[in-house]
DNA sequence: TTTAATTCGGATAAAATTGTCCTATTTAAT
DNA sequence: ATTAAATAGGACAATTTTATCCGAATTAAA
C-alpha cells in the first residue's frame, strides 16, 4: 500500500471539500463521510490533522464546517496532504527498511526503486487538489462507489 | 511504505539465503537474523511463509537450516517474495481505497498512478533474486548497516 | 438568552501488525 | 539409544493503526 487508510480518507475528504469550496459551499463532517463513504469519527480526526497543517480550514458552531481557501485550492498538491497525514514519504525511506540506505551504502534494490520513487514524488508534486476536484465535478472520476 | 515490515525482513532474508546457496551453504535462523539485523522469532515466522510458498526450502534437525534450490535461485523474482508475504499488490488495488476503481470508474488519481504502478510491477518482475544476492556478494549493496 | 448545529479533543476500544516464548518434532553425530 | 542442533507451530504479548464515544466549546439563528 502506498498510503495509510487515514491518508486515503484524508485525500478523498480534501477533494470533496475542494469540490464544494469551488462553489463557496461549506460542508460538515456528516456530509463528507457520507459522500466519500468513510467512518465519521475517524474522518473527523483526520480533518483535524489537515486543519492543523493549514491545508483545510474549519469553522466552529452552527452552520460551520470545513472549507478550503481559494488560495489553497490552487496551492495544495497531493504530496502536501500525504505528508501532513503520513509524515515522511517512501521517497525518503529505504524500501527494505535499512536505516542508512544511500547511494554510498545502498540496499540491493536501491537503484531499481530510485527511478520509481523519483517519478512518484514528481507526480505527487504535480497533482493539484483543484484538478482532482474538477475531475470529480466533471464526472470523470469519483470518490466512492456509485 | 511499499512493503510491510514482514516483507522487508522476508526480502532481506531471501537475499542472504540466496547468497549462501550460491556456494551451496545452508544457513540457520540465528545467522540469518544476525546478518540482516532482524528479530529472530519473527523472521522465523516469515521464513515459514516463504517455505510454504516454495520460494525457499527448509531442512529440519541438526545441521539443518534454510537454502534455495539452484533452480529457484534463477527463477525467483522480487515480486514472487512480495506477493508470498504481502499478498495482493498495490498494482491491483486503488491507492485511494475505492473498492471498484477501474478505467470505467476511476478515482481522481487513477490515471496518474497507472503509469507508476505499471513501472513498479515491471521492475519487480525483472528484479532477480540471484542478481540481488550477487550484488551483495560483490560488495555493491548490503543487507544491514555496516 | 436559549437552542440547535457544529468542531475539538480526550478517553477508550477494536483490529491488524509486529514481536516473543515455549514445546514438539526432526535429524545428524556420537 | 542419547544428545545436541535445528525447524515447526501454537499461544501469547506489545505496538501501531483504525475506529468509536462522549462531553466541552463555539457560534448562528430564533
Amino acid at each position: 500500500m502506498i498510503f495509510s487508510k487515514a491518508c486515503e480518507y484524508g485525500i478523498r475528504a480534501s477533494v470533496y471539500i475542494a469540490q464544494k469550496s469551488v462553489s463557496k459551499e461549506r460542508c460538515n463532517i456528516k456530509d463528507i463521510s457520507k459522500e466519500i463513504d468513510s467512518p465519521e469519527a475517524f474522518t473527523a480526526k483526520i480533518l483535524q490533522t489537515l486543519v492543523h497543517a493549514q491545508i483545510i480550514q474549519s469553522v466552529k458552531g452552527a452552520f460551520g464546517g470545513f472549507e478550503i481557501t481559494q488560495k489553497n485550492l490552487r496551492k495544495i498538491k497531493l504530496i502536501d496532504i500525504a505528508i501532513a497525514i503520513d509524515g515522511t514519504l517512501y521517497d525518503k525511506t529505504c524500501v527494505l527498511g535499512l536505516k542508512h540506505c544511500s547511494e554510498n551504502q545502498p540496499c540491493p534494490v536501491h537503484n531499481q526503486f530510485k527511478h520509481i520513487k523519483k517519478d512518484l514524488l514528481c507526480m505527487m508534486q504535480n497533482t493539484h487538489l483543484l484538478a482532482m476536484s474538477t475531475s470529480v465535478e466533471a464526472g470523470l472520476s469519483c470518490l466512492k462507489i456509485a
